[in-house]
DNA sequence: ACCTGTGGCTGATCAC
DNA sequence: GTGATCAGCCAC
């Protein structure tokens, strides 16, 4: 075993290996799937306990050292017990806290982990397309009337298999489902994949299910697929969609592993199957763009694509005490939470209350310089805030074990490690694993800081966050005024990097040398790129040249996935010609995009707009009614529409009308209903639209030329 | 039932 | 018209 994997922090007390799964009988047992070295899966039951903590002793309490708040842990013959206690303590006016989900509690108290030395390939993974009869593509089936077509199952040794149904035979569609339920049962995978496979593909299986009067028995125990109600929350995006449990095995839905991939390079130009597939270079071309892929190709692209996006997932599942799905559906915070909550209470030590919430300050954001800069170099400090919270000794006060400081110190260690197993690996499966690795010890490095200031964490600490943050600021400042006094030019800041202009005839070498000296131990700066060229718009907004002739976006107002896809290109190629000194060009490629808009040779997704809405619609009805929000045209499309959609569902839509000025949410159209032979969409609209940007950007043409004028 | 943080830009809507 | 506010998306 790696010696990492030894850290009882971060991966727990019990390795006992080849854990699959993990249940709860709702009782008093807890039911252990693991993996034999035939390949067999076997099950025991053990007795779990549940468990609370209090601030005042209840019956049969124990008592926990430190003298913090919650000092009392209390257990529970069984779930019911439990349950009737946490009842009487919701009127308490004494503080208790008690994780929600029995399989966390079972893992936080035995101290185990799922898939201790397995590899993932030694993790069966199946997965599933589902294709409903006449559906439009695009457009949710009526679950109702509209039966199965094709189901197109495959695992991840190859296998595969495409139930079909007859759609003339009205007993075809129940053998379908009861095949499917064979297919699981014999090749018994512990985890089951699908792209939409929450909102989609099991939910509409089990309206069919229900219709034809059979159960999907997927469990491993014979029990049936059950949903209820969940959330998820993907950066600014809360995602609703019915979490599904299956006993002893795990779903996951690559349509959330896209999304939480994109949280970390918004390069995704959607989140439907063959974008997504596209985008990791899975599929050769642009073709078939708003066509689903047929289900035997669908299932081999969801195969691909978990495996690039999974292994990550695997990881993590080996250090939390969480279930495989709530390891993916859990936030960073959270899931450091349950690190905490597990040796605290393994030390049989009390926890604090929650901290008291407090605004703070992040931060240090400028801009120094708008336009077009040539030779422009870039440096920034290596994990600012983790260096910070070391160096300076910025922790959590209530944590008297100093778990936040060890936990931090031996990740970074880690992930040096691994970064260098990496490096050294001597084939591909070696190297895939260190990267999965280092990059799970990435994420846990970056997360420790928002944990600071997380109102749910039980060891956050807002005023340390604001000094790690103030800090930040001082250093950020401290290299700005050095790199100034030295010479260079400053153009645009953000937190813990700076771009600038070097001063004449003065090598990385020197400046990093130099910059050495002025920061404190343990701040590390790295001069770590050069361009041939930057367009510096506002602050976190601006575009780089690279020395190969790369071009890099970044911000809201060069790349918002909220902008339509023509003004997008027509920025991304304006913003070229700035940087690549031909901004000659501009007129003509004004002059095009008008022609191309006239001329209507463009598709309507070309102009769409599509939104991914933040509220379900009830709610977003809920606030018109109050006044509590406008009316908005992604809204507007999708009541009119009548499909029930939900938080964290996209809606394409384009405007249509006569005017060049309208009322957008009046005037919106759903992109489904468009017809290419007899148009509607609103040309003077949206060559305003291109003109206004085109304005707005073309300025920065003149700088172009005379970029010695420009005053810092 | 669920939840890392702050800072910043833009377009749409609406009250004035 | 103008400014305030909100929603959505993005940087770090």
């Amino acid at each position: 075993m790696d010696p990492q994997f030894a850290n009882p922090l971060l991966f727990g007390r019990d390795p006992e290996p080849c854990i699959v799964a993990v249940e709860f009988d709702g009782e008093s047992s807890a039911i252990i799937f693991s993996r034999q070295s035939g390949g067999t899966t076997t099950s025991r039951r053990v007795v779990f306990q549940p468990f609370l903590w209090s601030a005042v002793p209840l019956l049969d309490s124990e008592n926990l050292s430190g003298g913090q708040q919650l000092q009392f842990l209390t257990r529970y013959a069984d779930w019911k017990s439990f349950q009737d206690q946490r009842s009487a303590l919701r009127a308490a006016d004494f503080e208790w806290y008690a994780i929600t989900d029995p399989v966390q509690q079972f893992l936080t108290l035995s101290g185990q982990t799922l898939f201790k030395q397995m590899d993932l390939a030694d993790v069966r993974r199946m997965q599933i397309a589902v294709v409903a009869a006449s559906a439009d593509p695009g457009s949710t089936p009526h679950a109702e009337r509209e039966a199965i077509s094709s189901i197109a199952v495959s695992d991840s040794s190859g296998w595969e298999e495409l139930i079909g149904v007859d759609a003339q035979d009205a007993a075809s569609e129940r053998l379908a489902l009861q095949r499917l339920n064979e297919i699981i049962a014999d090749r018994d995978p512990d985890v089951i994949e699908g792209h939409n496979i929450f909102k989609f593909d099991i939910t509409y299986l089990l309206t069919r299910a229900k219709k034809n009067k059979i159960h999907l028995t997927w469990g491993r125990d014979g029990s049936p697929v059950t949903a209820r109600a969940s959330r998820i929350q993907i950066a600014e995006k809360t995602i609703q969609y019915p979490r599904c449990a299956i006993h002893g095995r795990h779903v996951v839905d690559t349509y959330l592993l896209a999304q939480l991939y994109d949280v970390g390079t918004r390069e995704l130009d959607g989140f439907g199957l063959q974008a997504v597939a596209r985008h990791f270079g899975l599929t050769p071309d642009a073709s078939g763009d708003l066509l689903d892929p047929p289900p035997v190709e669908a299932v081999r692209l969801i195969r691909a694509l978990s495996a690039m996006l999974i292994p990550s997932y695997f990881v993590q599942a080996q250090i939390f005490p969480y279930g495989f799905q709530d390891v993916i559906t859990r936030g960073n915070a959270t899931r450091i939470n349950a690190l905490f909550l597990r040796e605290y209470l393994r030390e049989r030590h009390a926890l604090p209350g929650f901290p008291e919430v407090v605004g703070f300050e992040g931060g240090y954001t400028d801009i120094f310089f708008t336009g077009v800069a040539r030779d422009v170099w870039h440096c920034d400090v290596a994990s600012l805030y983790p260096s910070v919270m070391l160096q300076f000794g910025l922790l959590p006060r209530a944590d008297t074990l100093g778990v936040f400081r060890s936990m931090l110190a031996d990740l970074r260690q880690y992930r040096l490690e691994a970064k260098t197993r990496m490096r050294t690996a001597d084939n591909d499966g070696d190297r895939r694993k260190f990267d999965a690795l280092q990059s799970v010890f990435k994420i846990l490095i970056n997360s420790f800081y928002g944990y600071l200031g997380f109102a749910q964490g039980h060891f956050a600490d807002f005023a340390a966050a604001a000094e790690v943050t103030a800090k930040g600021r001082e250093l950020l400042r401290l290299m700005v005024d050095w790199l100034s006094n030295q010479g260079a030019r400053v153009i645009e800041i953000d937190t813990d990097g700076i771009y600038f202009q070097p001063p004449e005839n003065v090598s990385v070498e020197i400046l990093d040398s130099g910059m050495r000296k002025i920061l404190p131990n343990g701040i590390e700066v790295d001069f770590d790129k050069k361009f041939a060229a930057m367009f510096s718009y506002k602050a976190k907004n601006y575009a780089l040249l690279d020395e190969d002739g790369k071009i890099t976006l970044k911000g809201a107002a060069l790349k918002s996935r909220g902008m339509e896809p023509y003004l997008r290109e027509f920025l991304a190629q304006l913003v070229g010609l700035l940087l690549e000194n031909r901004a000659g060009a501009l007129p003509q490629l004004h002059a095009e995009f008008i022609t191309a808009l006239r001329s209507r040779k463009w598709p309507v997704s070309w102009i769409a707009k599509t939104e991914a809405l933040q509220d379900s619609l009830i709610a977003y009805q809920k606030k018109i009614e109050l006044s509590a929000r406008n009316r908005s045209a992604a809204f507007e499309v999708a009541l009119r529409s009548g499909h029930e959609y939900q938080a964290g569902d996209r809606v394409s839509y384009y405007i249509t009308g006569t005017k060049k000025k309208v009322t957008a949410y009046d005037h919106a159209r759903p992109v489904a209903e468009w017809n290419p032979a007899d148009r509607d969409e609103n040309g003077d609209y949206y060559v305003g639209k291109l003109d206004e940007l085109y304005k707005k950007f073309s300025i920065f043409a003149a700088a172009n030329e005379s970029q010695a004028d420009f005053q810092f």
